[in-house]
DNA sequence: TAGTGCGCTGTGTGCGCACACAAATATACA
DNA sequence: TGTATATTTGTGTGCGCACACAGCGCACTA
């Protein structure tokens, strides 16, 4: 029953060879006769041989190196999210003794995007993790040679690679598709809804994502509830003397018979906080677990969020990384995340 | 940067005494003088002492023995699933040598449940995955002396057995206030809707959580939407000679203004397959993302399907049981299975 | 005083693999 | 035929740990 696993001394002896010479196939080392080549392999296959992945890992006695490329959290909240996932992945998996080596840039400046790239090579790592944003400065770096050896991991923006290069991001239009549907749900084909597009600072944009995602809300609409209507009002004018809550209350005055509404942004909140009293009949669709939606939400006031997982990111970024570097697993080259429709009923299986 | 990780040796120089000794003050082998044994400990702690898993494993050289005693799955369906879980997880987790050895017990007979429980004794392993679905046999069971130092991950029923046992379940009652939520959204306070528990094949009851799951939507009506109706009607008298169709449609037909139907089992594809073109104004849940199933949800005839990840059920059985015996992680004792909603904009994600 | 048993401690070996190095064999050339 | 060189193969060591076993000092007994 159970079976003793195959070990190289098992090849070697079958095989009428030495370990090392195994060793040497294994590793595609060189040096073995085409013909002994051909043989250890037969055995192999023969007797179905699984390399111990523990003393493998144990006799290379070498830490794997990762560094990232990603957009500083620090001028953009979004991108703390899969720092974390990431640290999370590797303080979980230790005993594989992962380094991680983050660089992160200014989202706006290329410059700065090239600035970090560069420190990459001066201590080359087995693998990268980066956020291609400046897709053809992105495509120019990976292609360099010293990057050869070096496993990569695309986060958030995809990039026409080829290859074995695996793909991890979000699908931020099919959110906005999402949010429409579920906002939509048997309402009348005429209603009216509103698309917020709510940012309290400044520098925390992030525009593509949600750029993304409110041209697949509009789709939705379109597609499939042509007579309704979808406004949009943002809010971002910092400059101006006017508060967010007088905005709000204005764009609500002027918008009555609202069906829905849409926060594009983690905001949703911010709306609840000023003018939760005056939105008893709209159904409300926000985005992202933030403890203070997730309250909105268990109160009942908010209907819907939609949870991207962008933690999830970087923490499969790492797992991925552990599968093919370590672990000699077969990864999938594309994934999606998935997003999660939470409601009061099965919050708490979402928020740990 | 790259500090070096501690070593057992590290250890023992730094405390003045060799391996050996370090080894039996971090076993608890005993033979080692207390002053000693508080010197190696207070160095272990002073120098963060994190063992390696890999070396650690690869000394030890042995399997880790898991038996299973689960409801036999020819006769309850459902229980095919955790199986699948646990079968996943142990082969994607070839590397720690896991065996294990399945006891499947008849989910009607307690008899056969102690049957098999006995079998466990001829060769204890070192963990047990048990559906304790006869709760006070299944408390005999693992008070048992002989299961002292064995590892318990208590599947799918919960059982107060207070120490270190790890449950992992599903909210069945929840799923069904869940499925109540998802129907009566936006809908009229007075309106009519149907639960119907459909089975097709008679052996598969599976009823403990079928029962829970409509308790939990009959509560969840009662709490929200007093004025509603709520119809039950059920499908299993086999040995009569209408068909299923037949019993549709004169279900149908005796439910005028019909807003959603529910159909706790897994079975809603049955429904549509029958009559699906005269359901038209009527919201659909389902449960369970068969094949089938997302067939329909796709196709926009099923509206919601909920998922509980049956399987996930037993491939985190043998997550925490690594993490447990190998890994030597603290593990959650409570975990229960996220409850998705997949509709057919997020189905993609969950469909694998 | 030698012998015995016990508590405590140190040493040696092996887990399966990777890799450096030594050895054996084949090939080239004088 | 012998020597130098390249190619192919075998052996030895260490990764960090677990555990068996040997060794040590001490108290107690005959």
């Amino acid at each position: 029953m159970a079976k003793q696993r195959v070990r190289i001394k098992d090849i070697a002896i079958a095989a009428g060879v030495s370990t090392g010479t195994v060793d040497r196939v294994i590793h595609n080392r060189g040096n073995v006769l085409p013909e002994v080549k051909k043989r250890v392999e037969a055995v192999m296959k023969k007797l179905d041989y699984q390399p111990n992945i523990m003393a493998s890992t144990l006799a290379n006695n070498k830490v794997i190196k990762i560094a990232t490329l990603l957009p500083d959290f620090q001028k953009d909240a979004y991108w703390e999210s899969p720092y974390q996932g990431i640290e999370k992945a590797v303080s979980g998996n230790a005993h594989f003794s992962i380094t991680v080596n983050h660089h992160f840039f200014d989202r706006v400046a290329v410059k700065d995007f090239e600035k970090q790239a560069n420190k990459i090579f001066e201590d080359i790592p087995d693998a990268i993790i980066i956020a291609p944003i400046f897709g053809k400065e992105a495509k120019q770096f990976l292609k360099d040679k010293r990057l050869q050896n070096v496993a990569v991991v695309l986060i958030n923006n995809r990039l026409s690679l080829g290859e074995k290069v695996v793909y991890i991001g979000q699908d931020s239009y099919q959110s906005g598709v999402l949010a429409g549907r579920l906002l939509s749900t048997n309402q009348g084909p005429k209603s009216t809804y509103l698309l917020l597009h709510l940012e309290v600072e400044e520098k925390a944009l992030n525009a593509t994502h949600i750029h993304q995602k409110e041209a697949g809300f509009y789709d939705y609409f379109k597609e499939n509830h042509p007579e309704s209507r979808v406004l949009k009002r943002a809010y971002s004018e910092f400059q101006k003397e006017h508060t967010l809550t007088q905005f709000l209350e204005q764009t609500i005055k002027e918008t009555p018979k609202l069906t829905g509404i849409c926060v594009s942004t983690s905001k949703t909140h911010q709306l609840l906080d000023r003018i939760g009293d005056k939105l008893k009949n709209a159904t409300i669709v926000g985005f992202d677990l933030l403890p203070k939606n997730i309250e909105y939400l268990k109160a009942g006031k908010i209907d819907y969020l939609i949870n991207q997982n962008p933690k999830k990111q970087g923490f499969l970024a790492i797992v991925n990384l552990i599968d093919q570097l370590v672990l000699r697993k077969e990864v999938k080259a594309i994934q999606y995340l998935p997003l999660d429709i939470v409601v009061k009923e099965n919050v708490v299986y979402y928020s740990e």
